[in-house]
DNA sequence: ACGTGAAATCGAAGCGCTTCGACTGTGTAA
DNA sequence: TTACACAGTCGAAGCGCTTCGATTTCACGT
């Protein structure tokens, strides 16, 4: 194993000259520099982790919590750890894997050992369990998320609410009067989580603002239970023309089965869903849509983190604007 | 921070002794041993890891390279993730997350920093060209796949070959003689992708061996793709009535289509498939499968890394027997 | 000519842990 | 009884790096 001693011999300089000119925090003639980089180059010198974390006690290391198991939108996860897994890399960090599956202490004990300077947390709910041990943790914490108490810990995550308001205000400035929200699989709603809850709320505000009924159904995935969902939205006494689709796992069985029974996306029905772009687009018809936008949500922790471990900043919440783009799958009335 | 000096002292022996009772490697008196355990209690201490890689020269660490940007079963990638991430923890190992897009430096620099003892590579193509690189990576290396060369480095996969025949098989010999095989994405064949080459392989070695006619189809994600496939497989000239399914993405649509069409399952149409249990449980038909054992590989995975840092053990492959689950979905004719 | 400060470099003291060799006492074989 | 093995413990030497204070040199204003 090459050590910094080894190209400080070889460069004609001392350790803390080499160890200089990697971090950059004095500073060191041209020359010098050079040639440390050059005989860096030379050896094939790489520093050794534990050393600079035992003595600068700073590990370089994020821990990452991602729920391994939740089997809705996978690929949104996905998303989010490759943009923070890049984000992180950005700034020299590297990513540590945690489950959510294997709980908070999990965190802590990282922690605790110096393994990780700072930990992100994905997927947290309305009334997380995990929140009070989180925030006993010895290091920043930022979540990805909007728990109901986030006292002392960062978050970022998409603005539902709003989202819920622009969807059902984009189909109601259309003129439709009658609008169905379709949301997630019940138990997302039994389980409290934040995102849905909000959008939910959203929604209805909105829909009660204008005055207009708001009907409201929870789906589960599979065929059989989009189509009983669907008879029930389209239940002729209802009247429904604009479809709110806040379920990412059956918007492809939804749009099948609205073709089959014969209505038009957007002729008979007006389709909006919050859902990744990618999604949206590729569907048999294009839905207009709000995405969520996970690599910025990632990259935004990441530059939290960063922000909080440079100075010693206070915990700040942000809520990213939702962003509508319409894809021609709403229509006026 | 609490070190093990201050356990030592409140504990009223040598650091020497607390080191010793936390690895083990020594033999310590039962009296001293819960002296000890006890003020690392009192005390909360949490052993630093970066002191105790650079002493001991092992970083606890294996670092995982995961394809975060394909997008075909990510639900199978995630179960990998997720057995690998706890058999690491039952060996006290945490994982570092390397992903695939960054390229196969990351191997290299993580295991050059010493911040991982061993590498585990998923999601391994037949000429994948991380190879050559992977191979000169001083550490354990593990890779899920089989490439066409892995001299010099350990590979943990299922038996796809004896997959495929086991599934031609299966139908055969319920007296099915027009069998047709619907693979994954063309782009997957084209990628080079080692187990559904391999499966394709199987297949067709039994199907020759059995004197039966082959037809081979891809087939891309999309309900219209799907009806297009099947328009050509089921024909009235080619007679098929068994169907061997290797693409999780288009099971539920394939299934669907054959409803709509009012083929019957197994009465019509004989189905059999190789993806994940929960996935051949949960469709609208039941399908008679071969199962991915993501768990088992995953967790094969990290006791061959385990066992190759115990002893310098050399390279060794293992290939999983496939394992033929019916849930009765086909059907003798 | 002289003090001053900035730039450039060095030396050495740790960071917290593991591990090796040495030491002490006890039980056991000769 | 002597010798010896062995369990149990300690002290100290690192592991490879960062960082602080000290030192030297040189340009500058006065």
């Amino acid at each position: 194993m090459i050590t910094i001693k080894e190209v400080a011999r070889h460069a004609g300089v001392s350790m803390s000259t080499v160890s200089y000119v990697l971090s950059g925090k004095r500073s060191i003639s041209e020359e010098t520099k050079r040639r440390v980089e050059e005989s860096i180059v030379a050896l094939g010198y790489h520093p050794n982790a534990g050393a600079r974390a035992l003595a600068s006690n700073r590990s370089q290391v994020l821990g990452l919590v991602v729920p391994l198991r939740s089997d809705h939108n996978l690929p949104v996860i996905m998303q989010f750890v490759a943009s923070i897994v890049a984000s992180a890399r950005e700034h020299d960090y590297d990513v540590l894997l945690l489950t959510k599956e294997s709980g908070p202490g999990e965190a802590h004990r990282v922690v605790a050992r110096s393994m990780a300077d700072a930990i992100v947390v994905m997927d947290v709910e309305s009334a997380d369990p995990r929140i009070p041990e989180l925030r006993t943790v010895d290091a920043p914490v930022v979540l990805l998320g909007m728990p109901d108490d986030h006292q002392g810990l960062s978050c970022v995550d998409l603005d539902f609410t709003t989202a819920g308001r622009q969807l059902a205000g984009h189909l109601a400035d259309l003129g439709h009067r009658s609008i169905a929200l379709i949301g997630s699989h019940p138990s997302v709603y039994e389980r409290g989580t934040s995102y849905a809850a909000r959008l939910l709320a959203g929604f209805t505000s909105e829909m009660a603002k204008r005055d207009l009924p708001a009907s409201v159904h929870s789906c589960a995935p599979g065929y059989d239970a989009v189509a009983a969902c669907l008879d029930e939205v389209l239940h002729p006494d209802r009247g429904t023309t604009g479809l709110v689709v806040h379920n990412e796992a059956i918007l492809g069985q939804l749009l099948l089965e609205l073709r089959r029974r014969s209505l038009d996306v957007p002729g008979d029905v007006s389709v909006i869903a919050l859902c990744p772009d990618d999604l949206a687009e590729s569907l048999p018809v294009p839905l207009t849509s709000i995405a969520v936008p996970a690599a910025e949500l990632g990259s935004i922790a990441v530059e939290m983190v960063m922000s909080r471990l440079a100075r010693d900043h206070a915990p700040e919440v942000r809520l990213l604007q939702p962003r509508l783009t319409d894809r021609g799958s709403t229509r006026a009335r």
